[in-house]
DNA sequence: TCCCAGGGAGGAT
DNA sequence: ATCCTCCATGGG
């Protein structure tokens, strides 16, 4: 199928951006989308409300995002394209001025990674389900292989659109996924499998909502996410950031215990929860934008 | 309390 | 070529 149709957004923001350097990082928002050559990144997306699923792939035109959307041979209203706009205003992070971040913090300990990691947004879930599953597949793991183990699920088990380049997987909902569960050893999660199903049981038979979450404080929110199998504290934190949004979770995991313990206590090492609680008290309602930027700068520099 | 579950790359030997 | 290490969570 060829594939002319695209309907084109342009989305403005304040402060900069980099789009490559935003997905390439492995936010656990949605596995990193596959890019064409001209280095589109694409992806399916639910349109709210209308529920309509589109294809959309984006790229970075300066200081703008451009959002480019093919629905096949489905309408889209003027109020779909209003609606998947503000969505996609939230998933790349658009509508967060990360200078009033740069400037707040101009003398802090960590402003090196503001220029080392200049405009890195921070990325949103679209599709809460697809974040939580990322979220789990993260634990124990590195950026590549829970990726990739992501995206053997929608390959899978998600609905299929065609493009001219290659084909786009959306992710399957819960009672999907959890009807497709003997499927699961071919995505190969290891032992994280099991917490992947007994997760997805849990919010396919609504015990838990996760729709419900977005509106309850973070720490109220977390608790309920500890209460689903192989979610724990990191874990928890990851979904309330890259999957709600909430900026005042800061995911602590090795490299962020590491660097605190280096930056705030002299290098002497501190638990995990020593080490969260002083990324909240610091950056307060900032504290999961200064974690993005920690974790950015602490592995491009360890690298070389 | 410690140890292991499974995965696969990257470093050390 | 083979061994060791990394990494969150839960359970024995």
């Amino acid at each position: 199928m060829v594939m002319d149709n695209w309907i084109t957004l342009s989305l403005t923001t304040k402060g900069p951006l980099n789009l490559k350097r935003t997905l390439e990082t492995g936010h656990s928002s949605f596995p990193i989308p596959r890019s064409d050559k001209s280095g589109r990144y694409y992806f399916v997306i639910t349109i709210p409300d209308s529920h309509k699923k589109v294809v959309c792939r984006v790229y970075q035109k300066g200081a703008k995002l451009i959002a480019e959307v093919s629905s096949y041979n489905e309408q889209l209203s003027e109020n779909d394209l209003k609606a998947l706009k503000k969505l996609l205003r939230k998933t790349f992070g658009l509508h967060l001025n990360m200078l009033e971040f740069y400037t707040e913090f101009k003398n802090d300990p960590i402003a090196p990674a503001f220029k080392h990691c200049v405009g890195v947004r921070l990325t949103c879930a679209h599709d809460h389900f697809e974040s939580l599953i990322s979220s789990i597949l993260t634990q124990n793991s590195s950026i590549w292989k829970w990726v990739g183990q992501a995206r053997r699920i929608k390959e899978l088990m998600g609905d299929k659109f065609p493009t001219d380049h290659f084909m786009v997987y959306s992710f399957p909902d819960p009672q999907k996924l959890f009807r497709y569960k003997h499927l699961l050893k071919e995505a190969k999660l290891g032992y994280r499998e099991e917490y992947v199903i007994k997760s997805t049981q849990d919010i396919a038979n609504y015990q838990i909502r996760l729709d419900k979450l977005e509106n309850i404080p973070t720490m109220e929110a977390k608790k309920v996410l500890l209460k689903l199998k192989g979610i724990g504290p990191k874990v928890a934190d990851m979904f309330l950031l890259y999957g709600l949004g909430k900026i005042d979770a800061p995911p602590t995991d090795i490299w962020i215990q590491r660097g605190v313990s280096k930056i705030f206590f002299k290098g002497k090492e501190k638990s995990l929860e020593e080490c969260r609680e002083k990324l909240v008290e610091r950056y307060g309602k900032w504290a999961g934008i200064a974690q993005l930027y920690m974790f950015d700068w602490i592995r491009s520099t360890s690298k070389k």
